[in-house]
DNA sequence: CTGAAAGCGCTTACAG
DNA sequence: CTGAAAGCGCTTACAG
């Protein structure tokens, strides 16, 4: 006859886990209460085959009646597994953020994992502590949205070279980790050739920081499409300006400080586009129709200014989805060759890129 | 001298948690690096003050010079805790509540806290499945935003009755968990007072599902605002609309079927009130100027509709802070009272509260 | 088909 | 101040 009760039973303890003091339900609980060993309730649990077939249904009815709620965590130190994938976003407040961690939980919890939530604010070093934390919880793998100015050497250091990581919207120098991205040099040459078909010649691009890697790719789409078309990119038109709407409206100007000024305006995104087009009206020019404007995202707001912004859709819930599956196959596949992808993208055509094109 | 291989090494073992394959450091091969036992390793890693100085750099450089991670799981099953906390959100893909998110996760991690994320697109069933799978984690407390149509009975079934719950937003019958919504009733009285201020006599309550317990009390509000004024709640004024843009736009016409029509509508929240906007300008009645409208919610495209929109803030990301803590609050004080808090709510005049009064 | 035993990585009285 | 031992809740060869 063993001893049941706790070898520590008499002293107090810390405040336990489960729900308001009450001990959990264990698989020796259930397994006592009918006389079964804990394996046999294990294997239950566990679906196997091994077990008759009435016996499971005692072990079932008695993990009901006691409403068991299996440990995972204790299952997976056991198991050396894992069912959890840390999720760290470096901006939730933003829209796209957020659509974007919707779609990977729920791919992930499709598949029964269970998401890590971690949000940076676009810090470095809270995206260090953040990453610290939640490595302790052992996850199977990482989706990294890296916070602006992360620094590899930092990130690898604490993830480790080989972590199953996948990167999403922003590249990490010098590691081989796989990568999702939009695509967004085809998106910005859309936007060009978008302008461009409707007469456009004289064409800016406007916004954003010329050293994040986004606006790089969106103006390497930009010259390309310009390029193709045979038309020259004046530098003085290529203008840089934080991605907010006030410090974009404040920018307006630098269009203009030529005899000859340009027609319509590839924007870096959305954000700025609707800056821009505020910038205009204030300066009499109406967008639209004097001037041509395009976004980058389709964010919410896109589809109501006035006018109504033409932009480029990025479906950030299926995006989610995507990078989950990439992560999960990485977890299946840990020798594959790394991944390198880049999301299409889709030009939604509205009012703010009509306009005069001389 | 014992063994230290693991028993089962010759097999092979299900893929391993960490990295890539490599098995993780453990506090077994610090102790034995530097000679010292496990214990006192231990003692180390939560900084206990009974190990000497010098043992204890010796075994902080040993961490370090093997990369050793914390395996948090494991600590908290032998110690009986738990530090992370789950969120059950609603809709991630509304900014409302991505920003509250945000918040919680704040929040969370600034105390050590990690958050478990499961989002329910406000399905009944997949809040059941995302629970379940949750409550396996052994979470601490748990945040939860119930779906709309939640049932309390089968919430209450997967959680059991003493959980450390904290509900956001929408109340559950017959549960006794601490609660934290938005003042509904105030705010909409804020909007319907400040309308009334302008000269406004005939106003209407537009949009939301008037079974759902916002909508309520925010009519709560309105009408408690109008009878302080003196002023008759008209029923036909009282207009029921599914809380989206086009729908809202679509119900435009129900304001003027009467001789007397409204002069100004509280809106159930700031989409519903874009819709309105919508359907007023299509009729060719200009918001702002020959109609009032306010919202609720300050939504980013409040600031920038045009007219702007006058509208109640809600500060979501406070919100998730306070949530946060309240939960934190319960985790150390399992038997004090249960708490209802409303959070208060500002209202922003812009210019859709404009226009004509009689 | 079922049970006894060992072990996942950690912590904590208890001795020394 | 340090070590040996037991145990958190689970799983898995291994015998029977």
């Amino acid at each position: 006859m063993k001893e049941k009760t706790p070898a520590t039973s008499k002293g107090p303890r810390p405040s336990p886990t489960r729900s308001g003091g009450r001990r959990a339900v264990t698989v020796t609980d259930i397994a006592n209460a009918i006389g079964v060993s804990r394996a046999t309730v294990s294997l239950v649990l566990r679906n196997s085959p091994l077990v008759h077939v009435e016996t499971r249904a005692r072990v079932e009815a008695e993990l009901r009646r006691q409403r068991y709620v299996y440990n995972r965590g204790a299952a997976n130190l056991r198991r050396q597994t894992s069912n959890s994938v840390a999720l760290v976003i470096n901006d939730l407040s933003n829209p796209f953020f957020a659509e974007f961690a919707a779609g990977v939980d729920e791919a992930l919890g499709s598949k029964g994992f269970v998401t890590l939530l971690g949000s940076t604010g676009e810090s470095p070093e809270r995206q260090h502590a953040v990453l610290s934390t939640l490595m302790e919880h052992t996850p199977a793998g990482l989706i990294l949205s890296p916070a602006e100015g992360s620094e590899s050497a930092q990130v690898t250091q604490v993830l480790g070279e080989h972590a199953n990581v996948l990167l999403f919207n922003r590249e990490l120098g010098g590691v081989e980790w796989d990568f999702l991205a939009l695509d967004n040099q085809r998106g910005a040459a859309m936007a060009t050739h978008h302008l461009i078909g409707l007469g456009h010649t004289r064409i800016a691009f406007f916004g954003g920081h010329a050293e994040s890697s986004s606006c790089r790719q969106r103006r390497a789409g930009f010259a390309q499409a310009m390029e193709e078309a045979g038309l020259t990119v004046e530098p003085q038109w290529l203008i840089e300006s934080a991605p907010n709407r006030l410090e974009a409206a404040a920018c307006t100007g630098a269009l203009f400080t030529q005899a000859q000024s340009p027609t319509a305006a590839v924007c870096y995104n959305d954000t700025v586009a609707l800056g821009l087009m505020l910038g205009l009206t204030s300066r009499g020019i109406q967008p639209g129709r004097d001037f041509a404007v395009t976004g980058f995202d389709d964010i919410s707001e896109a589809a109501v200014s006035s006018p109504s912004l033409t932009t480029l859709a990025v479906n950030p819930r299926e995006r989610g989805r995507q990078a989950a599956e990439l992560l999960l196959h990485r977890l299946s596949h840990p020798d594959a060759a790394v991944e390198r992808l880049t999301a299409p993208v889709e030009l939604r055509i509205r009012q703010s890129s009509g306009g005069t094109r001389r």
